[in-house]
DNA sequence: AAACTTATTGCAAATATTTGCAATAACAAA
DNA sequence: TTTGTTATTGCAAATATTTGCAATAAGTTT
């Protein structure tokens, strides 16, 4: 496994939570698929390993993770994916024309982020974004 | 209806797209509730006027207008929720704890905005961006 | 190692959302 | 106004996601 064990395990266990074998497995197969996955992509995977591992299982391990922060969800294409959240957590650019996915840096939100925390006192998390228009390609060959 | 019925109907128009009555009913109920609705609410509201109206009518609805960006949709408190997307765009810090929804002006993106454009050469859309983190007050009751 | 507390699981049922398709109706063009 | 094209609808069936609940098992305490 690529992920940092002592260090997720750590996290898991923090206010209480427990690291199951579901959960370990879950972890294990989006780390190894190694790219952003749909739910059920998910659970074809792990079902396969551990065929008793159930549906609602994945879902719930899913939103789990992602409150946790190992994991980021976004929207893409119509589907909810999920990926393993990076440590240097980045966001994505969308092109609602081709759908291709470019990333954005972080650190671009430094502005920004500083103004939410000076301003409003509100803590943000390593938010995963998911930024909605048109790619360059897609800019010229749109008539409007 | 107080939205702009001459704007939105040109709107809806481009690209071949059509005005029909359950469009135009569908828009028009979010815009009364005034405030942010669950497409089951929405469909209620929709329904209880005009019976016949189907629910992936309204699913359909939904997807369109946010296409179109005459709404935005947000992921709060786990629910999917729609509203008129406001002429001075907005996004939302979104407590993780207490689920307290707070708006932010769009205009503190402004500078990364021009990073994406001038670097990555993407148009975004006025997007209505969630940002998860934890509010002033939920700050000091956290322990961790 | 045994006992205890309670978070988590699997299952099945409830909800929520999407989709294929034939019928309908919006809008453009004649 | 009539005709033609095709986007949109309603319906029903397919998918996707969530939830209640009793049984299980993780982690803690004795």
């Amino acid at each position: 496994m690529s992920h940092h064990t002592l260090n997720y395990t750590q996290r898991i266990r923090q206010k209480g939570h427990r690291l199951t074998p579901q959960r370990q497995i879950i972890l294990d197969t989006i780390c190894a698929m190694g790219r952003h996955a749909t739910a059920h992509e998910i659970y074809e995977q792990v079902h396969s390993a551990v065929p008793t591992i159930n549906q609602a299982t994945v879902y719930r391990a899913l939103h789990f993770f992602c409150d946790l922060q190992l994991l980021v969800s976004a929207k893409i294409g119509g589907q909810t994916v999920y990926e393993i959240a990076t440590p240097t957590p980045h966001h994505h650019l969308v092109c609602r024309q081709c759908g291709r996915v470019e990333a954005l840096a972080d650190y671009h939100f430094h502005d920004l982020i500083e103004h939410i925390v000076t301003e409003h006192h509100f803590a943000p998390e390593n938010n995963h974004l998911t930024i909605l228009g048109l790619c360059a390609a897609c800019q010229s060959t749109t008539d409007q």
